[in-house]
RNA sequence: GGGGAUUUAGCUCAGCUGGCUAGAGCGUACGAUUCACAUUCGUAAGGUCACAGGUUCGAGCCCUGUAAUCCCCACCA
């Protein structure tokens, strides 16, 4: 015997999955690249292709981080999308499922740069070839890893193809762009305000920034008015600076701020950061505020310092916050940097990139802002500037890697300008050129592009792609540099015409590359076309919607003219059991490679796709998985009873050796294919008990159940709904074949049609738990190739009127089972008997009927009726019960005939409107009718009965 | 401030174009006991579909409003 008693996952998947690799049936059948031997310009498959050309089915993986190890997310991407790739593989399209794996720029560099110093080094000790160098290795070292999670977790993807995203491919396709957007003007430099992380020393695009609330001080500090400003440093506003001969009161529209402005000689600004004041260039207070009309132009002097700045006028000031005046600083915050573009203001940087303070008075000079601030409000407190405090919530830019506050730092950077690139995604979205699940991501996305801010691609981390950008030496003519593009960047210093040029430190945001992702997995090329292109999916985490899916689509419009997939598919969230967000920090984080050690890779698979939808953040528990589990054991078992069942037949033991006539008609079914039961009719001599003579095992009815089954799968998976399919297969395989279907065929089996339908429930399995499906099936003898690239079944012929009569059956022994278990004791089904009347169904189908339902026996009724009616299902048809218990059992009779009674006057009640008889439609009119029929019927058997007690 | 969701059984979720007598898994209760599977089999209990109006012959589903929860973006001097 092959079977072992219960499906031991860790003795098969490792081999399995070897078996598949070495075999190549990853690969996709039709060639990526078109195939020219004969050198005509023309594909020579088109040439060839006798038979239909093979549909294409293409998806890249979302690249895990090859430094890292796998976590829940990639378990549930994995599951997604491999169960997409396999379901389309059956259906035979030549699939292509692309991995990947990720250089992760940051995040590895801040794992690289933690060992470096855990080690005593410093970045600082090397340059960057060096550094790329030595993260290259420790990099190589640990992908191997991820990789072989992947394969743990069934992941069908051409390994042969596997991208790296700093393959040389990638980086030759991310410079191509580069260029054509620098010859495009769409790549600037600009000194603006970056978020930079004083930890990291790097820059980061808007969206890698988390802001958090917190508490914080706002100081109130008076700023003095001066009449005759000596000194004014700033290149501002001056037309209205003459006038002013008194301040108006501040009164108007001031309320009960108006307090806070001490005198009329002064302002008050608010302010969280102190020690940014010495950068001040302005104080704005709104042109609208009356309260500060007349002292619009006028000068303040700047506290601790001898500098006067002007009062201007900008809408930024908002008159309710605070005394409604604002002190700017361009140079350390965003706004105030705008601010300052609009009035044409000095940027004035006073604190390093290091977070420690420049171009300050010098006993301020080189303190961290946090030392600066104390200092700060020590000494405004001296000079009594310091009006006062108090504490806020406000929200704070934090490094999304280490937490350290960002401060935003003036920095010269490369941009792209996003215009045209969020333009025109906008117009092929609303083209609806690309299906969202669910929908509404859409929606959202296209309010995210038309708000989208030009994108910083500069990154000061040595752990990335060089920015092919070259700036002249020796300019000493110009302020500005003069930058050329060159694709050298493995020098640091290059000569072009006799001028010497030194290339830019900085590499790219990963974003700027992974944004060419279905591009260069699918090796698309501008000549050629490409079969794989634009993907059919894209499957990934609704969180990176704006960084990655935004930009892919972008980036794709723009090198292609293409979208890069015909449909986008985001997965929310796993949370935890509870609900709550996984974190190191909770300690409830869940590792996917545990749980596949402990309850095999298909029940892993089964069980974080359960009760998942898309884009939700969803609860995710070990119980799903055990429960996954539990069907891989459940379909082990059908196949080692059905193995046995064809054993016996065989060895000539088995059942199936009847003498009868098999009756059925086998042309009424709907189907494409006959049922094919496979036996000659002569083998059918038979032991079965003499009542029979017909024989309905379920076999009509299952093949119904299946077939509807499959077309809810392919329905499902169409629609992207995982969780459905899963659900529909879980029940099919439990609830219908084995609880009723396999029951039966205890009694009398067809081989093949049993071997046809568990190949059928294995194959449609198989997208979802690919393991144990080709565990079985190898384990099969009389099953051939590989599971995994077999073809996905086809709908099998039935007679419906068969099926439907089992479906009675189902009924009955339903119906005799409740009612065993509501009389009153215990052990009844082993106590009474089943006795029917004039009823060929039953008649034929007693021995069925009797082993489903575990009662001792079932005879013909002699004489009048006696013991309970099963009055549910419209047979003759008594269970032998003592008139005793059955008078017990007269409330139970009596509450049921009062609930029909109910249900009965609802439906009378819908009849006895009349819009409904006239504008419902007629089928449903014709229903009610009919139910209002049965449940009349129903009652007056359930009467029956009461009076017999 | 702008945007997007969620609210259905104790828990986690389905319920698609309105036809519902609202489903599933887990959990709970009761029963079975070794003949594929105790990772098993059978049965049952459990719901004012957040609330209030409206449209309709008919609303969990559509419309209006309210409440609670969550997420994203922007801002918070």
């Amino acid at each position: 015997m092959k079977f072992a008693s219960s499906y031991e996952p860790n003795l098969y998947e490792t081999d399995i999955y070897g078996a598949w690799e070495a075999a190549g049936i990853f690969n996709p059948t039709t060639p990526t690249v078109p195939i020219d031997d004969d050198g005509d310009g023309i594909d020579d498959r088109e040439e060839t292709a006798d038979e239909e050309p093979e549909n294409t089915y293409s998806i890249v993986m979302p690249p895990p981080n090859a430094n890292g190890n796998l976590h829940i997310g990639h378990g549930l991407t994995i599951a997604l999308e491999d169960s997409l790739t396999r379901y389309h593989r059956l259906k035979g399209n030549s699939t292509w499922y692309i991995p990947g794996a990720d250089h992760a720029g940051f995040e590895t560099w801040v794992v690289y740069e933690r060992n470096l110093e855990a080690q005593g080094h410093t970045r600082f000790e090397f340059d960057r070839n060096e550094l790329y160098a030595r993260v290259w290795d420790f990099v190589a070292e640990q992908r191997g890893n991820m990789e072989l999670q992947l394969r743990a977790l069934g992941a069908s993807c051409s390994w042969d193809d596997l991208t790296f995203t700093l393959d040389e491919n990638v980086i030759d396709r991310v410079y191509t762009t580069f260029e054509k957007m620098w010859n495009d003007g769409m790549i600037y430099r600009g000194e603006k305000l970056v978020n930079f992380c004083p930890k990291h020393q790097t820059a980061f695009a808007d969206i890698e920034v988390e802001h958090k609330d917190e508490k914080g001080t706002l100081w109130d500090i008076e700023y003095k008015i001066v009449e005759n400003p000596e000194d004014t440093p700033s290149r501002s506003t001056s037309a209205d600076v003459a006038n002013t001969e008194r301040l108006s009161p501040v009164t108007t529209g001031a309320k009960e701020r108006s307090e806070k402005v001490v005198s009329l000689d002064s302002l008050i600004v608010s302010t969280t950061r102190p020690e940014t004041l010495f950068g001040d260039v302005a104080v704005a207070v709104n042109p609208d505020d009356e309260r500060y009309k007349d002292i619009i132009g006028k000068h303040v002097k700047l506290p601790l310092t001898d500098r006067t700045i002007p009062i201007i006028a900008d809408e930024h000031a908002d008159p309710e916050y605070g005394t409604g005046a604002v002190k700017i600083t361009p140079a350390h915050d965003f706004d105030d940097f705008e601010v300052g573009e609009r009035h044409n203001l000095e940027r004035i940087q006073v604190i390093s990139e290091d977070g420690t303070m420049i171009n300050v008075p010098e006993q301020y000079l080189g303190l961290t802002t946090t030392e600066c601030r104390k200092q700060v409000l020590k000494d405004l407190e001296a000079e009594g500037l310091l009006k006062g405090e108090k504490k806020i919530v406000h929200s704070v830019a934090h490094c999304y890697k280490c937490g350290t506050v960002l401060e935003p730092t003036l920095k010269e950077q490369w941009f792209v300008d996003v215009e045209k690139l969020a333009k025109t995604a906008i117009a092929h979205l609303e083209n609806n050129e690309i299906k969202f699940h669910p929908d509404n991501k859409k929606k959202v996305l296209i309010n995210y592009l038309k708000n989208l801010k030009d994108w910083n691609i500069s990154r000061q981390i040595p752990w990335g792609i060089a920015i092919p950008m070259f700036r002249q030496v020796n300019d000493e003519a110009s302020d500005e540099p003069e930058w050329i593009f060159d694709r050298r960047t493995n020098l640091k210093e290059i000569e072009k015409g006799g001028v010497k040029y030194i290339r830019d430190e900085d590499t790219f945001d990963t974003w700027f590359s992974s944004s060419h992702w279905p591009i260069v997995c699918t090796n698309w090329t501008k000549d050629n076309f490409n079969p794989y292109y634009p993907l059919n999916v894209m499957e990934t985490g609704a969180d990176i919607l704006f960084a990655w899916v935004a930009r892919m689509i972008m980036m794709g419009i723009y090198v292609t003219g293409e979208v890069p997939f015909k449909d986008v598919y985001l997965h929310g969230l796993v949370l935890d059991a509870h609900g709550q967000k996984m974190s190191k920090s909770k300690g409830n984080v869940i590792n996917p490679m545990d749980l596949v050690a402990k309850y095999g890779s298909d029940a892993f698979r089964l069980g974080i796709l359960r009760g998942r939808s898309a884009g939700m953040n969803q609860a995710f528990s070990e119980q799903s998985v055990i429960s996954g589990r539990n069907l891989c054991n459940k379909l082990w078992n059908i196949s080692r009873l059905i193995q046995s069942l064809v054993d016996d037949d065989e060895n000539g033991v088995g059942l199936g050796n009847g003498t009868f006539e098999i009756v059925r008609d086998n042309g009424s079914g709907m189907s494409e294919e006959p049922r094919d039961d496979g036996r000659d009719e002569a083998s059918r001599e038979s032991t079965i008990p003499s009542p029979y003579t017909t024989l309905n095992m379920g076999e009509d009815w299952i093949c119904r159940e299946l077939n509807d089954c499959l077309d809810q799968v392919e329905a499902d998976m169409t629609s992207y709904r995982f969780a459905e399919a899963v659900d529909t297969l879980y029940q099919t395989i439990w609830d219908k074949y084995a609880d009723w279907f396999l029951e039966s065929q205890k009694i009398y089996q067809n081989i093949n049609l049993l071997k046809k339908t568990l190949k059928t429930l294995l194959i449609a399995l198989h997208p979802f738990a690919p393991f144990v499906t080709e565990a079985i099936w190898q384990n099969l003898p009389w099953t051939e190739g590989f599971i995994a690239t077999a073809k996905w079944p086809v709908k099998l012929k039935y007679d419906p009127i068969s099926a439907e009569e089992f479906e009675n059956i189902r009924n009955i022994v339903s119906e005799t089972r409740t009612t065993l278990q509501a009389l009153p004791g215990t052990n009844n089904s082993k106590k009474y008997g089943l006795l029917f009347d004039n009823d060929s169904l039953i008649e034929d189908n007693q021995l069925l009927i009797k082993t489903l339902s575990r009662v001792p026996t079932i005879n013909t009724l002699k004489g009048s009726p006696r013991g309970l009616r099963l009055a549910l299902a419209n047979h003759e048809l008594y269970l032998d019960v003592p008139e005793e218990v059955v008078k017990e059992y007269k409330d139970a009779l009596t509450e049921r005939i009062l609930a029909v009674g109910r249900e009965l006057d609802a439906l009378n009640l819908r009849m006895d409107n009349p819009n409904y008889v006239s504008r419902a439609p007629e089928h449903l009119v014709k229903e009610t009718q009919d139910q209002i029929e049965e449940k009349k019927q129903l009652i007056s058997r359930l009467k029956q009965q009461l009076e017999l007690i």
